[in-house]
DNA sequence: GCCTGCAATACCCTCGAGGTATCAGGGAGC
DNA sequence: GCTCCCTGATACCTCGAGGGTATTGCAGGC
């Protein structure tokens, strides 16, 4: 009757693996015993998942669909017991989601002021988790930067800025009033290039035949700042991230023709707490009174 | 390690009617199973759910929280298994839901044109299940009329249109150029007052003392307007809805001062497909060419 | 032609979900 | 105050499903 989330799990684990031998080990369990869950999952749904050549195993179209179903299905699961464990616990906790350099002590104070008796509570994010740490269920409600993947996600637009090339204080645009993206063509940027899509289409380092992405990626900003001190190469950031974590070996330079970036507030759209719809008005409210941002 | 989907649905079941009783007749299961079940549950989430005075049965905060999430996981899993039945149909069909007055012909040929080979159907809703079609994957893409529960749905602004009063052609207001809504505060509503918030504020009928919502409401467009050509009342409509279903016991007049309809298009928050991208698209730009609405 | 790699089959064991019968405790009624 | 009844919990049984090991079947590669 019910779909059985472990075989969904394990489903998944084949499917990402393409390789029975392979998921089963993965997953702790006899190899046979994977075969015959995943055949009975087959049974369950009325729907063969995938086609077991010898020597090949692949997925049918109703694999495909159900892999992009399974995981957040699964996803789902983990955050209502997470959300579940922190009622439990008695702390009636609501939970923050920022990444460094956002503003969210206006708001989050105002919240408290208005539930005495609630604990708020921060949690700091990447730019890596920011979206995931919403839909597990660990933050309410997470300020994050665009782009993110939005499934499962409700969005409000808070507000833009600015992004800025992030320099070794020797380099040789530091210090000028403006730089164009094309200007960081030959640099090694020490981001995920999807953050930065600009510098993806023009990188000379992405457009080499069999160019691959740059290998070290450093998730923590400072982690980033320090690579870009020692001279490995540069990122792209918001700036107030930058003008946050003022260091004198580092400068950076305004970006004159790549689109400011936006900040939002993301919430898991399957829910509705009277809590996440108060803290994102206020919130609205607060950047409202700086810079009113339009309201969709 | 996973929860257990038919644990959850126990669950519901029990929340809902605060009785083991009578949910495990409703589960068709006995009831000593159901209580060692929900105890198992507690066990696993390590978390006590319900509060078990004799002589009554509560929900612990706790078992407010999973109530909130159970229900949406479960409905999430039922979309699950519906979309992949669909596409192990082999079918690779896209379906669209859509309320009676609403124009979708154009935006359905586009998508056929565009993707000769797919099949694009189109399913008929109605103003209260609408929403549920989206969530349970009968349909891909739906049409809907706010308000509707944003809860699990991304939404997409199509266009706004006036909303009239629908009357029998022999009412006194019939003829009338433009009404109030406070014309209407005596007059009995054949709908859901959440659907016309504005009449449930001043609506007398409400404002007795103990006095209820009204009994029979009709959900078919059909049926609402036998029952105002029949005199039992009025009801409250989006100008396409009524134009679309021209007959001469019943007539129509525009209220002057409640807001116009929202049309939005909808679809599940956790899904990313092309498909459903495109007809969005093409859906907004077909709006966009006869009257342009702001895009967010 | 043999070896190897990979999934399926055969067969066993354990545990948990379902059932029935019964108990325990608190309210209501007399 | 005693009894009855309502309601959930306990006790105990059965059976099916999930997990394990051993082995087979089949297709490529050397």
């Amino acid at each position: 009757m019910d779909v059985d989330l472990r075989k969904l799990r394990y489903f998944v684990a084949v499917a990402e693996r393409l390789h029975f031998g392979r998921a089963a080990e993965a997953l702790h369990i006899a190899q046979p015993v994977l075969s015959r869950q995943i055949r009975a999952l087959e049974e369950e749904l009325k729907a063969q998942l995938f086609v077991r050549t010898k020597r090949a195993t692949e997925l049918t179209p109703a694999g495909e669909q159900l892999l992009a179903d399974a995981r957040p299905l699964l996803a789902s699961a983990e955050a209502l017991r997470r959300r579940v464990a922190r009622a439990a616990r008695g702390t009636d906790a609501f939970i923050v989601g920022f990444m460094p350099g956002l503003i969210v002590t206006p708001a989050v104070r105002a919240l408290r002021e208005r539930h005495p008796g609630l604990t708020v509570e921060v949690v700091r994010t990447t730019w890596d988790d920011q979206v995931e740490v919403v839909r597990d269920g660990r933050v309410d409600i997470g300020y994050v930067r665009l782009p993110v993947d939005q499934r499962g996600l409700r969005i409000r637009p808070l507000l833009t800025e600015p992004r800025v090339a992030v320099l070794p204080a020797d380099h040789r645009l530091a210090g000028k009033d403006v730089i164009d993206i094309a200007d960081l063509a030959d640099e090694r940027l020490l981001q995920d290039p999807d953050a930065v899509p600009e510098w993806r289409d023009i990188a000379t380092e992405l457009r080499r035949p069999g160019g691959r992405r740059p290998e070290p990626i450093f998730h923590a900003v400072e982690e980033k700042l320090e690579h870009v001190a020692a001279g490995h190469g540069v990122v792209v950031l918001p700036l107030s991230v930058v003008s946050f974590y003022t260091r004198p070996d580092v400068t950076y330079v305004p970006i004159a023709d790549i689109p400011p970036n936006q900040v939002c507030l993301a919430w898991d759209s399957t829910r509705r707490s009277p809590l996440i719809a108060e803290f994102a008005t206020i919130a609205a409210d607060l950047q409202g009174d700086t810079a009113p941002s339009p309201e969709p």
